[in-house]
DNA sequence: TGGACCGTTGTGCGCGTTCACAATACGATG
DNA sequence: CATCGTATTGTGAACGCGCACAACGGTCCA
C-alpha cells in the first residue's frame, strides 16, 4: 500500500464506444456536436458517457487540435502593487466573464521575480495555453517580447509603445488628464502640481501629458514631482517633496487613487485642509476613491470593460479575425469631494 | 491566405534529433536530465535545440507522463468580495512563490457564477492540472465536491467541516478572536459588542465562537450583529444596527478588518469617537488596517504564509507524501490606536 | 436491375512525447 | 579467446483523441 491515491483509471472515448456498442469514431462526433448521428446512437453513447463517468482528457485533444481552450492573463507587476491595486481583480473578473461565455478557461499567470519570467516563457510556449492578455506591461518587457516570438495571440491593456500592431485595448488617459486638470484649475485653483507616477508606462507618461496640455502656457517642471510607482507609499513621498518646493500649492493632480491616498495622508501631516485649501484629484476610480476622507474626485477607469473587451479581442483572434484598430473606452470624469 | 497566423511549425524531438544526428531516444533522455547520455551527444543536442528553437510541447507530455506541472488555485467568491479582499492576493502570492522555486506553474481559477463552477468542475478533470488549492471554500461548495471525486491532490486554505482529511492550512481563528476580545475588556471597555461576517465559513463561525469564550458569563445574543459577508458596505450595516440596539456600546470586534472599515464609517456618521467613545478591532492585518482612521488593532494573518504551506501541502502530495496534521500558523496581536 | 445519392458508421493514422526493451560497442575478467 | 558487465544508443509502442476516408445499407430514379 504505497500509494494512498487509487485514482482508478480515467474512463477513455474507447470504453465509452465499448459500453454504447458504436465505435470511437461515431462517440467523437458526438463529443463535437457534429452531425451524421442516429438518434439512437446518440442516446446511447449519452448513455455510456453518464454511466463509466467519461470526461475528455484535455491533453489528448490539445495535441490533435493544436489548442487548449485556455487563454492567459499575464499580469507583471512586483508584489505590492498587485495586492494594493484594486483595478487588477476588476480587469480579470471582466476577462473571465468575456472568456466564460464562449467556454474558454481563464488562467492568471504572474510574474513575479525574472525565474517567473523565464518559466512563464517556456509555459507559453508550451502550447497550453491559445492566448494571452498582457496587463501593464513596460516598454522592453521580456515578455512581451517572449509572446511575440511566438506568435501568440495577444490583447494588452494599455499601450506599451513597442508592441507593434498588436491589439490593444485603453482609455485615452491623455485626454483625461487633461479634462480633470482643466477642471481643477476651473474651481479657482491657481498654483496646481503633479505628482506623476510610474512615467515608465504608457499610461503614467501620458497622465503627464496631459496635465502638460491643461497648463499651457503656465507648465513649468517645478510643478511636477515624478516617483516611480501606482503606490500609497510614493504618493505620500511624492507629495511632501512637492510641498517642499511649492508650500503655496492649492490644487495636486496624482496620477492615480492610491497616489492620491498617499498624498492625502502627506497634506494631513502637513495641517491642510482637503478642500479648502488644497483641491486634490486623482485617476482610476478604483475603491481608493471612496475609501478616502474626503472622497476623491477622480476619471473612471473602466477596469472590467477593459478585461471583457481585451478577452474579447482574443477569442475574435483566434478565430482568425483581425484587429485593426485599437479599441478605446469612455473615462468620464467623476466629481466628489476632494476637489 | 485564408490564415493571417503563418505561425511556422514548432520543431519538435524529431527534429532536434535529425539536426543532431542521434535519434528521439536520446533527446529525451538529455531533456529529462537522465543518465547514460555522452558528453559528445549532450552537447550536439544541446546545439541543435537551440538552433532550431525547440521547446517541447507540454500537451504531448502531459499525455504521456499524465500530469501537466501545472497546479490551480481556485477562488470561489462573489465579484465584490474579491476586489475588496487583500488577503486572496497574497495568499496567490505566497503560493506562487512556493510553487516557482520547483517549477510549477499556478494557474488561477475563478468560479464566479455556478455556470463558472460547473465548467471548472470539468476543466479540473480534463488533466490539464495536477492539484488545487482551495480559498474560501463553504460548506457544501460543489467545487470541494467535486474535487473529491476527482481524487485530485488538493490543499484547503481555511478549513470547512466537510473535507474529511483532506489537508489544510490554517490559523487559531477562535483563538485569536478570544485574545483580542479579552484584551477589548483588559481595556476598560464594558459594553463590547460583535459584527460577526460570513457565518457560513469555518472562519467566521470560528471568530464568533472566540468572542463568545472572551465574555464568558456575560455574553448575551444581543450583542452580536451578524451580516453575510466580509464587507465593507456589511460592516456599516451591522454596525448601525449594533448601535440602534446597543446605545452605550464602548467596544466592537469586527470579524475582519474591511467590516471594521465599514463600521468606522458608521460610527463616525453617530457621532462617536474612536477609540475614545468606542474602541474597535479587525481582523487579518489587511491593507485595511492601516488605510484606516485611526489604524486597526487587529489580527496579523499571514496570508502570504498561508499561501506557500498550501502550495507546499499540494506538491507533498504530490510527491507521495501523507499529509495527517492540519497546517496551522501564528496570527498574532497588532496593537494599535483604534482599540 | 443498375447506378447515383444520402445518411450513417467503422477504421487507420497522426499529433509529440516518454518509456521499456533490444542492440551495440568496448573493456575487463576468467 | 570466450564471457560477462557496463555505458551508450536506437526502436517500437503507447498515451487519448480527432479527422479523413472507406464502407455500408437503404431510397430513388431511370
Amino acid at each position: 500500500m504505497e500509494t494512498t491515491t487509487e485514482r482508478r483509471r480515467r474512463a477513455t472515448v474507447k470504453d465509452v464506444a465499448l459500453e454504447a456498442g458504436v465505435s470511437r469514431g461515431t462517440v467523437s462526433r458526438v463529443l463535437n456536436g457534429q452531425p451524421y448521428v442516429s438518434d439512437e446512437a446518440r442516446e446511447a453513447i449519452e448513455a455510456a458517457i453518464a454511466k463509466v463517468g467519461f470526461v475528455p482528457n484535455r491533453a489528448a485533444r490539445s495535441l490533435v487540435v493544436q489548442s487548449s481552450q485556455a487563454i492567459g492573463l499575464i499580469v507583471h507587476e512586483p508584489h505590492s502593487l498587485f495586492v494594493e491595486d484594486p483595478n487588477i481583480a476588476s480587469i480579470l473578473l471582466g476577462a473571465n466573464a468575456a472568456l466564460s461565455e464562449e467556454d474558454y478557461q481563464l488562467s492568471f499567470l504572474i510574474a513575479d521575480t525574472s525565474r517567473d519570467v523565464e518559466r512563464l516563457a517556456r509555459y507559453l510556449s508550451g502550447g497550453l495555453i491559445d492566448g494571452v492578455i498582457i496587463v501593464s506591461a513596460r516598454v522592453g518587457d521580456p515578455i512581451t517580447r517572449a509572446v511575440r516570438d511566438l506568435g501568440l495571440p495577444a490583447a494588452f491593456v494599455g499601450h506599451p509603445r513597442d508592441i507593434g500592431d498588436a491589439p490593444y485595448v485603453a482609455i485615452d488617459n491623455r485626454g483625461a488628464a487633461r479634462e480633470i486638470t482643466r477642471r481643477l484649475a476651473d474651481t479657482g485653483r491657481t498654483r496646481i502640481g503633479m505628482i506623476a507616477a510610474a512615467l515608465d508606462r504608457d499610461s503614467g507618461a501620458d497622465r503627464l501629458a496631459g496635465f502638460v496640455d491643461a497648463l499651457g502656457a503656465d507648465f513649468d517642471p517645478q510643478r511636477v514631482e515624478s516617483v516611480p510607482l501606482y503606490s500609497v507609499a510614493d504618493g505620500r513621498e511624492g507629495m511632501r517633496r512637492l510641498l517642499e518646493r511649492m508650500p503655496d500649492i492649492d490644487g495636486v493632480f496624482a496620477s492615480s487613487d492610491a497616489v492620491a491616498a498617499g498624498a492625502l495622508e502627506a497634506l494631513r501631516e502637513a495641517g491642510r485642509r482637503v478642500p479648502e485649501d488644497v483641491g486634490i484629484v486623482g485617476f482610476d476610480d478604483s475603491s481608493w476613491a471612496l475609501r478616502c476622507d474626503p472622497p476623491l474626485s477622480t476619471i473612471h477607469q473602466p477596469a472590467g470593460e477593459l478585461g471583457r473587451a481585451a478577452a474579447k479581442a482574443v477569442l475574435a483572434q483566434l478565430r482568425g479575425e483581425r484587429i485593426e484598430a485599437p479599441i478605446m473606452l469612455d473615462c468620464p470624469v467623476v466629481w466628489r469631494e476632494s476637489a
